[in-house]
DNA sequence: GATTTAATTCAATTGAGTTGAGTATTCAAG
DNA sequence: CTTGAATACTCAACTCAATTGAATTAAATC
């Protein structure tokens, strides 16, 4: 994760066109569901001739499946190409400082399995064996004959690299700090493997198979122990130089505000967290360290709950309006680690700025949408990633 | 600019492989200097044959120059390839209410020609056809055998469509809502155009000619008529959904704070921004309009802007702590319509947040640095974003 | 039923990169 | 000073994945 390498730019040749295309005539099929030849052909801008020989070989690799032709006015009805969901499937595993949380899933992101495993170190040596004893399971549960395996997904609790924000402490892991584990779980689980942080993970989660399929730029809040932030801007995942883009909760709302563990005052996560709220609650006399906790004060309706989201509502719109006039996404996705009722509570709450540049009079979302959450959401948005990268050339786009 | 069609994702072929490769090459030369064959090859992952191919047909456009051999130990020395700065020129334009400015920079993005014309009106009937002349004019004066022009970069005063956010007010142009100005100054101008905003044109001078040089993540924070922010992530600009990323002035700093002419409390517009300095001098009983105005008090160490500048620095160093944790950049560059040395005093003056993601133990870079400055920043950078994209292609990169 | 429209395939061609052999030039070892 | 290893580069043949143009099939329209 750490791109202190300077990213090399490379050349191409045919060998390179032909992964390029496959993975542009996936990522069609992916947002169109369903598509023949030709549209293909005009859709990508090569000749039909050449995407009939691409369906051909992603159809022999039983990628993608052909439906019925449909007829569509005149001419010959073309054959209507999908991805095939037992295509291929891909892991997903997110690790905690406690627990290792394991996903499966298939062709186009659907949950196969899923698996928590405590653990009582999270040093390489014990999360290492685990997580591959893990995703062996994962894969043998889905039977004998199984479809390729794309590779594995791992989150893991940012920032990367020694950072002066390592205030945050508790999600930390120990014993990670000079090892890259890109490379320490390929190794291990014989796969390609892409480790990124919780927020990003479950933003793709959630155009893979959420609330933002067809959105190409969109802000997805994670609320996990912290407060993350994964940003999709065009289509293309934001990383940062170093990979630690979107550290939303210590971003100051209020200064000289509340103090927070990183040694600052006034930072978001201080105000709208799971920590911030089961803080809160707890000078109540109410205990809210589980989401569980959390849904079963919502379900009656406790005052106190009811007051922490008022409280948390406001520094969170501003933060929304940060979020809108820095990145001008098409929405923004609030999900995470929180019950889905209590997120749609705090949107329902939320008195947004009307001054940015997301207020638009051409607007058909809503400036802000729940998106996928619960305790999964970080492991099954790191299998997501996986999927994701089979659909997403890293490539040539024009308007 | 307003991306309301979903961008297109294309397959690629025999035809877009070369355009692509030539990109790649020409950008490794302009971050290098200056390259051998086989260097280049090795970079690209390309075969030394087909380099041979590419960097004979840039040769045979005078996009490149060879040089001397030069002995690297053993083995045949490799003659070196640099880009010709004479190879081509691109022009640059950036609109405003009362004005247009006028640039030319030569193939490395060095400036050729600069003009400045006054404008009565904002309308297009008389902005195209001053452009058109100014263009002209700026053409001839590099005399009758020019070099190829690879295109037009404009800029105007974003946001770009309706938006929430029109309160900035002033800066906007008149007439222009429904057309499409890529198409008006590509009809008028007969070259390829791009449109940007103005911060964004000038963080690409700063990539191609400036302080960023060899950075592939960074923000910068440009002082216009507001405030404005260009971002570079991973080499790739950052733009949202419609255009408008990167408005900074209106992000809230202070809750409740100073009353914005959008309407909104405690942006950092009203703080920190050229408006900002002349509304506060104003009261204490000087005018600090133009740029001049703002130099000349500052040579007389002016212990009003020097309150000012206190005044504006904390403002300022809590926005950038937030760019730091939101985009995780490389540095934050300060630049624009401001006195370079005022810029320096504002840095100098900066009290930065020191929990942020970008509090790194092996920075090398400081966290703010002061870019490129002046009244011809954006039209300079409208030229350098041409050049840009003849070096950057759309395309296929690896870690 | 004849004609137009559109999807698809077949066969030949093309464009750009790759491969492998061979040449030139420099450094280093004997 | 000769010889051999290392490196840059070229030549010619080849390969791969695209394109082009003609032919085929099936539906909609006249």
């Amino acid at each position: 994760m750490h791109r202190k390498t300077p990213l090399k730019i490379i050349g191409s040749n045919a060998e390179r066109t032909r992964l390029h295309n496959r993975k542009v005539v996936l990522g069609h099929l992916r947002s169109h569901g369903k598509l023949g030849r030709a549209e293909l052909a005009r859709l990508t801008g090569l000749s039909t001739q050449a995407m009939s020989n691409i369906i051909a070989e992603l159809e022999s690799e039983a990628l993608i499946l052909a439906g019925e032709r449909q007829t569509k006015g005149r001419g010959l009805p073309a054959v209507q190409y999908t991805l095939n969901p037992a295509g291929a499937v891909a892991l997903g595993v997110e690790v905690r400082p406690n627990a290792i949380l394991c996903a499966l899933v298939n062709f186009l992101g659907d949950t196969l399995y899923t698996k928590r495993i405590h653990i009582e170190s999270s040093e390489p040596a014990v999360v290492l064996p685990t997580v591959k004893a893990a995703c062996d399971e994962a894969l043998s549960s889905i039977g004998k004959n199984a479809p390729p395996v794309l590779g594995a997904g791992i989150v893991m609790p940012g920032p990367f690299g020694r950072v002066g924000l390592t205030g945050a402490g508790k999600a930390e892991l120990v014993g990670w700090d000079d090892k890259d584990p890109q490379v320490l779980f390929e190794d291990v689980l014989q796969v390609p493997v892409r480790v990124e942080n919780d927020a990003t993970a479950a933003a793709i989660a959630e155009q893979t198979t959420g609330s933002a399929t067809d959105l190409q730029s969109f802000c997805f809040v994670y609320f996990g122990t912290g407060l993350g932030l994964g940003v999709i801007s065009n289509g293309e995942i934001l990383r940062g130089a170093f990979g630690n883009a979107g550290e939303l909760g210590h971003v100051v709302v209020e200064r000289g505000g509340r103090l927070c563990s990183c040694g600052n005052r006034g930072c978001l996560e201080t105000y709208t967290s799971r920590m911030a709220a089961s803080e809160f609650l707890q000078k109540r006399g109410k205990s809210a360290e589980s989401q569980k906790d959390l849904s079963d004060l919502l379900a009656v309706n406790d005052p106190d709950l009811d007051e922490w989201i008022c409280e948390a509502a406001d520094p969170l719109a501003q933060a929304i309006g940060t979020l809108e006039n820095l990145f001008d996404p098409e929405a923004v996705i609030l999900g995470g680690a929180m019950p889905p009722e209590l997120l749609e509570r705090l949107i329902a709450q939320l008195n947004l700025i009307d001054a940015t540049v997301s207020v638009r009079a051409d607007r058909t979302l809503p400036r802000v949408v729940r998106g996928a959450s619960g305790w999964m959401t970080a492991a099954l948005g790191a299998a997501a990633l996986i999927i994701h990268d089979t659909y997403i050339p890293s490539i040539s786009k024009v308007a």
